[in-house]
RNA sequence: GCGACGGUGGUGGAACGGUAGACACGCUAUCUUGAGGGGGUAGUGCCCAACGGGUGUGAGGGUUCAAAUCCCUCCCGUCGCACCA
């Protein structure tokens, strides 16, 4: 009978489903591996981007099931977000409704993948279950000051009605719809991520070797540290009285403090308090209060690109060190969000400065010796011009002026971080409630935890215009948990990165615990942390960042125990590309995973996406190689009739054909080759192709136990790869007997009779020769000079080097 | 500009410093004598006077008996960040 995948595929998926097979076991004296996945979004269908995701996973639980590990390797769904949202103003369904009967459809989907996932553990995120718990996190982040509210100017994305956090605003625009992102003074809750900035940082270390370095690269570019000092200026007195005596001076940072006799100028960020004041009490010109009026409305994306743009402020402040009376300005590229919005200006040795003291004439003074007139220098030197420090080089300068600040009361050697405290209110409904209270007396009030979840109301209006939480007549409307007073219950829901940041502890909390607590201690202590995390490059920031920030928050609200780092190991999957471009449906250059598999069925799918590429690799569509791993499959399927005996045969290898040793060498170089690909490296394509090797070998040749060995390994091998055909032959030829535990590697199959050995002359490669394995070093080297000799004529032989079982060089002159 | 990762046949991709191009796709020839499909066999980096030889891993240098691999300089590509003081 030929392959059939689709009937092999049904009957083991039925039986695996009845037999509980991919259930962890409750035991925790047993050796654990932890496999996971990146959940997906609901969205109605899956992508080859998936399969891609589930396959490597798959392979890998699979694989260390087989090893008689207790793995954890479970699935559920990332269930809030906009998309539903859309649907329903799209088709009217609401969001509820659509999320659960995707996660319906897509379930089916995966499960004819032959995915060996846990099915009591699966969740959503949008069950109430599931919000009631992290509802509960939120509430004792709040008493814990990991969490405020706070009025704030933050991105605003008007297409998606919604604030978005930093980390959403990629390149100036919302990084789900790319609408331009509008700033927008409003109230917000946030996360103190910045809080963890310097932890953050550093246990990046805890992970070198084992995340991608690209992903630490951006997560330490991303937290931004920079060391530096912080001092203040002080107004002069007629700017003082300028203002009204409101302001004594403004703090700056600098990481440059070896350039502070540089200074010419200091510049605020339009949204400086000072510019307020001075705009308020009408103190410049009112043309140049409505530029800088329309500069504040403008996104920093705007900003950047409009070029640089100032205006003398009319105020003065004076140098800390040298008593120099130094102009003010408003400068658009001075960011209110970092370093407290203002800046020293030394233009000499900085191009932004250099750039605008150009444009509006400002003097400039060198201060560090080397480059040229008429440019910013910014390499290293040693000082001029300014005064004691003269003559030092500038490296220890930044020291000893840190330390004369220091000494003399002035300021201060500070860090300071680019990382934003993370903004998690939304205005949309299709999320989990923030669990908070208005109240006119008492203002705001976290929920009774006896009270949670507090749930979203089913009956709502989504037009995609406001708050549907908002507008909705009666869910507002509460009592005060403390004063019992009527008020107002918050309407803004949490960003679904929040669900994201603690699945991993979900998963790992016994589903008989669900209902008793969000996160269990005990079984977080021994599946966590995950030994393997497999997703998309695209997380690299969001989601893996504030996921280990939600850890480490976790810990120290007390839910979890000392756990530093959720993932222990992350490999970013490379993008399913078809003619060179990412797949995606407005391009119409998708491949449907459902008719791929009803094609040529799970098997060939996975062995395809593995085969195609190595995993962190963007990975080329390719139709006829489809074909071609279903050949394989096909021809794997149709040797079974090569098996004469139904368990691993003991062989007398020296009574071996040439062809027969050469067979067993490829199926056991195969096998010596597994524990790495499946341990370290995850280069599937290679394991792959080695078992290709070894059943064309086994093919050039008809002894019926190398065979029955042959099919024996092989099957073992690819059963993570390839689980339903393998688990099918195993059961008919070896009563499944292969596909349990380990399987030794026989050293003795290694050895030939003869070993082929090139022959270089001087490193270029000039003959072939066949010796026997028993050969001393003499007898080679006697053997390839005569298979060179012509090469050789006239030559003085200076250097022999034999390469065991590889090749010999002859050095001549 | 800063940071990370890459650059190997027609294509996807292999190569502990040791025979470059495994494995697969594609292509050519041929057999399976209707076609189509499927399968088998042989060939397939490039160049040349072609049973032989030359050359070859983005370019150029270096280290080494030996370099795709290590070091230096440069070029190109992809991704991320980007006026962060």
């Amino acid at each position: 009978m030929s392959y059939n995948p689709k009937e092999i595929e049904n009957k083991w998926q039925v039986k695996w489903s009845e037999q509980q097979a991919f259930e962890p076991k409750d035991d925790k004296s047993l050796e654990k591996k932890y496999i996971l996945s990146m959940f997906p979004f609901p969205s109605g269908r899956l992508h080859m981007g998936h399969v891609r995701n589930y396959s490597i996973g798959d392979a890998m639980a699979r694989y260390y099931r087989k090893q008689n590990y207790n793995v954890l390797h479970p699935i559920g769904w990332d269930a809030f977000g906009m998309p539903a949202e859309n649907a329903a103003i799209k088709n009217g369904r609401h969001p509820k409704d659509w999320t659960y009967s995707n996660i319906d459809y897509m379930r089916k989907e995966l499960n004819s993948l032959g995915l060996s996932f846990s099915e009591t553990r699966e969740f959503a995120t949008c069950d109430e279950l599931y919000t009631k718990w992290e509802q509960e996190f939120i509430i004792k982040m709040y008493e814990e000051k990991l969490l405020y509210r706070e009025s704030t100017t933050v991105n605003w994305c008007n297409e998606c009605q919604t604030v978005l956090a930093n980390e959403q605003v990629e390149e100036g625009c919302c990084w789900r719809c790319d609408n331009e992102v509008e700033l927008k003074e409003m109230p917000g809750y946030y996360l103190d991520i910045r809080k963890y900035a310097d932890e953050l940082l550093e246990d990046l270390k805890l992970l070198e070797g084992k995340w991608p370095s690209q992903v630490l690269a951006m997560q330490s570019n991303w937290i931004g540290k920079s060391q530096g000092l912080e001092f203040t200026f002080k107004l002069s007195e007629s700017s003082k009285e300028k203002l009204g005596g409101k302001f004594e001076g403004f703090d700056v940072f600098t990481t440059r403090p070896d350039t502070i006799f540089g200074v010419t100028y200091t510049a605020l960020a339009p949204e400086h308090p000072i510019v307020k004041e001075l705009i308020k009490n009408e103190l410049l010109d009112a043309e140049v209060i409505e530029k800088i009026t329309a500069i504040s409305n403008m996104t920093e994306v705007e900003r950047a690109k409009a070029g640089k743009e100032g205006f003398d402020l009319g105020i003065t402040v004076i140098h800390p060190l040298t008593n120099e009376e130094i102009p003010v300005w408003m400068a658009n590229f001075v960011l209110a969000s970092y370093g407290g919005g203002a800046v020293m200006s030394v233009p000499t040795h900085d191009e932004r400065d250099f750039e605008f003291a150009t444009q509006y004439n400002l003097p400039l003074k060198y201060v560090i010796e080397g480059g040229e007139e008429g440019e910013a220098y910014t390499g290293d030197g040693v000082l001029i011009n300014s005064g004691e420090f003269n003559g030092m080089k500038n490296s220890d300068a930044k020291v000893a002026i840190i330390k004369l600040f220091e000494e003399k009361n002035l300021g201060r050697g500070t860090t300071n971080y680019k990382l934003r405290n993370w903004g998690v209110s939304r205005q949309r409904y299709w999320g989990a409630p923030i669990p908070f209270v208005h109240c006119k007396s008492c203002g705001l009030v976290p929920e009774k935890v006896e009270n949670l979840p507090i749930a979203l109301p089913e009956d709502v209006e989504i037009t995609g215009e406001g708050n549907p939480l908002e507008k909705h007549p009666t869910w507002s409307n509460c009592s005060c948990p403390k004063c019992g007073a009527e008020a107002k219950r918050e309407t803004d829901t949490l960003d679904t990165f929040v669900q994201s940041s603690w699945y991993q502890f979900r998963y790992a909390t016994h589903p008989d615990k669900w209902n008793s607590c969000g996160i269990d201690k005990e079984d977080v202590n021994y599946w966590l942390s995950v030994d393997q995390y497999i997703g998309g490059i695209e997380h690299a920031i969001l989601h893996l960042l504030y996921a280990r920030f939600f850890t480490k928050a976790l810990r120290d609200i007390g839910f979890i125990d000392n756990l530093k780092e959720p993932f222990e190991r992350l490999l970013t999957q490379g993008m399913v590309l078809m003619d060179g471009a990412k797949m995606s449906k407005s391009k119409g250059n998708t491949v449907d995973p459902d008719a791929l598999i009803e094609k040529y069925g799970a098997d060939t799918a996975r062995l395809f996406t593995l085969f195609a590429a190595p995993p962190q690799k963007e990975l080329e569509w390719n139709d006829s190689a489809v074909e071609g791993a279903f050949r394989f499959l096909k021809k794997l399927y149709a040797r079974k009739s090569k098996v004469t005996t139904n368990e691993l045969p003991t062989i007398d290898h020296s009574s071996l054909s040439k062809e027969e040793k050469l067979a067993r060498a490829k199926v056991y170089e195969a096998l010596q080759k597994s524990v790495d690909v499946y341990e370290k490296t995850f280069a599937f394509n290679t394991l792959i192709a080695s078992c290709m090797e070894a059943l064309n070998a086994l093919d050039k040749q008809d002894n019926g136990l190398v065979w029955s060995e042959g099919m024996y390994i092989i099957t073992h091998l690819l059963e993570p790869i390839t689980p339903h055909i393998c688990a099918e032959l195993s059961e008919e030829l070896f009563s499944s007997k292969n596909l349990a535990g380990k399987i030794e590697v026989l050293d003795e199959v290694f050895e030939q009779d003869t070993i082929t050995l090139a022959v270089a002359v001087n490193g270029k490669r000039r003959a072939e020769i066949e010796v026997a394995s028993s050969a001393s070093k003499d007898e080679i080297i006697s053997q390839a000079k005569e298979s060179v000799a012509k090469w050789l004529e006239g030559k003085n032989v200076v250097k022999e080097i034999v390469v065991p079982n590889k090749m010999v060089n002859l050095v001549v002159k």
